[in-house]
DNA sequence: GAAATAAGTCAACATGGCTGACGTAAAATC
DNA sequence: GATTTTACGTCAGCCATGTTGACTTATTTC
């Protein structure tokens, strides 16, 4: 049986806490990609483009290897929307210059303003919540969230190094 | 242009900390699918099933209606996940006694045994993550999660009005 | 008795994952 | 300098999960 309505445990965390951090996870992603879907259905791309068109935008001049790294799918599923993106003119590549197997993605004028117009709403929503939430609220999240994310990948929130 | 590096705003969030907001639920929600998806893959089910037997779980005797609001999906796709379900005996269903058009959905056995073993790996991750960060965070996480969910489902997360 | 609701069904289609096999160019290594 | 590895691309086919549209049945509500 679900052990739903057990006391706390001598960590502070009850069944119930757990199942509330589980839905909240999948509400909040839910609603958060609800409004960019609703956009991109209507020019004709889906989620998995704003992924693509969202982090090329973030890293201009990342390559290939390193966009499947961050979105953990395989190429020939990136290449089928990466095909579409540099079809339609939102990115474009260009060899890299120290090693030109590389190829490296950039976002063109009409990506720039595609990945604005995606991320605006996400950005909104975002804004609204830290903003009703306070700061040291948003502190919270983050430190949850990065507690969420695989070792791996929370370098990328840490601030850059100081240079000494 | 993205406007990457603008300087803080009268209410304290500047663009880079909107696009970690952004980020932070990007990866944190790859993750927190990524070792139920393994493991339901092993089974021949996939991801949307893993929520069916979720929130039938959290919900003993919900009706349809009431999951596809919940899921926000089309009752044709609900159709297929949740017919595979009580074929394989995850899944069983009664006719509602005070409406009779309804159709119950509650957990056999199996199912409570399949829901436990997919979220445990989840509730792993919230409690580890909820453990390093400690009370304050946690009470902030929710807070910005809940602000980030739509208004209509955020009743979900109060606790139960107390009778008086 | 008529209308609305809960649920189901059939058919066709799109998106975005996957595997496997294979090819080419460039870089790195022996 | 030859071999191996890496970065990237491509073709073909499959699967899971979402969609729309049309229609049916049983039951409840008005």
């Amino acid at each position: 049986m679900a052990d739903v309505k057990s006391g706390p445990n001598p960590l502070f965390l009850r069944e119930e806490d757990l199942r509330q951090g589980i839905e909240l996870l999948f509400y909040a992603y839910r609603d958060f990609t609800a409004e960019p879907d609703a956009m991109l259905a209507k020019i004709g791309l889906g989620r998995a483009h704003h992924r693509v068109v969202y982090f090329v935008g973030r890293y201009p001049s990342i390559t290939v290897t390193e966009l499947l790294g961050i979105l953990q799918i395989t190429k020939q599923s990136l290449s089928r929307v990466l095909g579409d993106l540099v079809e339609q003119g939102y990115v474009a590549q260009r060899t890299g210059t120290k090693d030109r197997r590389q190829r490296l993605l950039t976002l063109t004028e009409k990506g720039l303003e595609l990945e604005r117009h995606l991320s605006d709403a996400q950005r909104a929503r975002i804004a609204q919540a830290y903003r009703n939430a306070g700061a040291a609220a948003v502190e919270g999240f983050r430190t949850v969230m990065l507690g969420i994310i695989d070792q791996e990948d929370r370098a990328r929130f840490q601030p850059a190094i100081p240079k000494r």
